[in-house]
DNA sequence: GCTCCCATACTCGGATAATAACTGTCCGAGTATGGAAGG
DNA sequence: CCTTCCATACTCGGACAGTTATTATCCGAGTATGGGAGC
């Protein structure tokens, strides 16, 4: 899975620190010593997902476009990777004996069911976390942290 | 995810309908039409994992080398694909503000352990699966298929 | 006829190229800013 | 002094290389087979 999942999330939950001023890809990538601009390829898959919204020119930069409630950890995930499977079903059957160019094995073959369920169980697991809820358990276990990000952010850079 | 997974998941049921006979890399293959020597090189995974013994020579190749309760979904995606997680974790918080080189922030990272729970979601969907759960559910669906496979392996090719 | 031996053909196994995906980079299109000119 | 305009600098956005992982292939090491020679 790309590393680009990694930077999104913690990106967004950075973002969801900041409050309503925009963020330039620029600060977020500097913030973990990452490639500007490989960073802002990431920012415009959230955009493009309607997780952020993005504004040009000075003062401009990426802010969160929806309530971190309605934020989850798959919509981030789907947003950088794609909404493909992490198993991909080639459909193996269709080449074997009786096969058939106009079966869609995807839905009738026992292991594809097999595991797209396991699929199922881990986008579920996902979907059940929002970024609310990660920046509530993060604030408990170190208290410090909003109030450094934050300072980091609107000092610096 | 690798293709191969989806190749080792036919092979290993294939297997466990011949039976005790050892069948070849070549046939596995031929019977989806796969190049040979790539399937092989997935049956030497599956055979390092301690999920298949193979045999040198004539009247050799590949055989279940466990009982097929005791081979999970898990133990053959992981054969194939290793034992990383879906998600891997870089540790970008060790490049941030305050981040330390001696701190393991896949153990203190919060995201890190959201993410790790849905991995462990997935893991633990595949790991109830066993190859045994897949044939039944096969047999019940597709009455015909254990019979098919077993006359096109013993038969032909 | 039976046993032993050997050449043979067949199989797996790991080392080696071709391809695709991911990672990283660059420059152009568009925009809010801030100052200067004019009223 | 206030308003309007414009040049400017800054931002995102998509198009372009470099590098790693996946896909595919090849040839050598080892082994059971099957026939032939010898007893």
């Amino acid at each position: 899975m790309s590393e680009g999942v990694e930077w999104a999330l913690h990106s967004c939950l950075n973002l969801s620190w900041v409050g309503d001023e925009a963020v330039t890809a620029r600060k977020l990538a500097a913030f973990y010593q990452l490639p500007t601009a490989y960073m802002n390829k990431q920012l415009q898959a959230l955009t493009r997902a309607g997780i952020l919204s993005s504004t040009s020119g000075p003062r401009g930069g990426f802010r969160l476009a929806r309530t971190i409630d309605d934020i989850t950890l798959l919509d981030i995930v789907v947003a950088i990777e794609g909404r493909e499977d992490i198993f991909r079903c080639d459909q193996v059957l269709r080449h074997g004996p009786g096969g058939s160019d106009e079966v869609d094995y995807r839905h009738t073959c026992v292991l594809s069911g097999a595991m797209r369920k396991a699929d199922l169980a881990w986008r579920s697991s996902l979907a059940q976390q929002t970024i609310a809820d990660i920046r509530t358990d993060v604030e408990k276990a170190y208290p410090h942290t909003r109030d450094a990000t934050l300072n980091h952010f609107l000092n610096a850079g």
